[in-house]
DNA sequence: GTTTTTGCAAAATGTTTGCATAAAG
DNA sequence: CTTTATGCAAACATTTTGCAAAAAC
């Protein structure tokens, strides 16, 4: 018998509230692309450990749970969920890329000089800025980001 | 006759107002470096064009007016600067570093998507998150970086 | 004359790509 | 069986570095 839950596979999109991991497998799908092995691990990895990774920790991690697979696919599969605008991609203050499932809500970044912490905050900022924006020099947003550097909780008590 | 413009040349620092050029000198001979041709170059490129400029950018730029310098000495040279906090480096949304000569004031960056224009505009926003930083999570922020983008207001009223 | 800076070529990073093979559908 | 994705190694773009020669002081 035919419950309400557990409905038709073709859905048209995933449910409120689903995981990162369950949104990016329904877009990849219905777009053609196939489901791998790879890409599996990878969207779990990143998922998980969902703070800022670059992609060699991506790939490391990935890798501890299936070696089958190389850092090429790494990039590619992060190129792929860029397009798709499923994870951001960061220019943080330093030479590579760092990424992130993307949430929705916006949120800001703060980087710790003393320690490395990487820290999120969000931005109540960010309407504020939109509209003045939009007022004074007639810019249509579409994305902002925000990187803060100081020290740290921590670090301002503690001086290193 | 000695008037009293042109003082004596050991003064403690740059006048309020002077170039980034005369700043960026003072700066260096105070600390011992020596101030090159390839340098004194440099310091006027960036000074006149300002604006975001790549190495690649800056070393092309140097290069017409005096073409005894290196893409190794403009990263050199900037690094220099970095270093004496004479420049700021980016990090926009590209694979390459921009550099700008810093001027104390805030000002943050937008670029358009679509033409790829990078316009700056001043920040009202940077003391209130400054203190919103500071209160709710204890932060002590040194700087901040706030890269907007997307549609600037020519590529608004003309669609591509 | 001593020390710093330069140019060059070579190395080091981080990322992308061509191509034959493997896996997905 | 057809098409897409993978791994590998090689290519790329940007930035850094070692070293002998040149320039600054």
């Amino acid at each position: 018998m035919i419950r309400s839950s557990s409905r038709r596979k073709n859905a048209a999109r995933p449910p409120r509230g689903s995981s990162f991991r369950d949104r990016a497998r329904m877009a990849l799908r219905s777009e053609g692309h196939r489901m791998t092995q790879q890409r599996d691990v990878l969207l779990d990895v990143i998922q998980q450990a969902g703070e800022h990774l670059d992609a060699d920790g991506l790939y490391r991690l990935a890798r501890e749970r299936d070696n089958r697979i190389s850092l090429s696919t790494v990039y590619r599969t992060l190129a792929l969920l860029k397009r798709h605008d499923l994870v951001d991609e960061l220019h943080l203050s330093e030479e590579h890329h760092h990424y992130e499932a993307k949430t929705g809500d916006q949120h800001f970044h703060f980087v710790c000089t003393s320690c490395g912490a990487v820290e999120e905050f969000a931005g109540g900022v960010a309407e504020q800025l939109r509209d003045e924006l939009a007022h004074h020099h007639g810019f249509e947003v579409t994305s902002m980001q925000l990187d803060v550097s100081g020290l740290c909780t921590r670090c301002v008590s503690q001086p290193a």
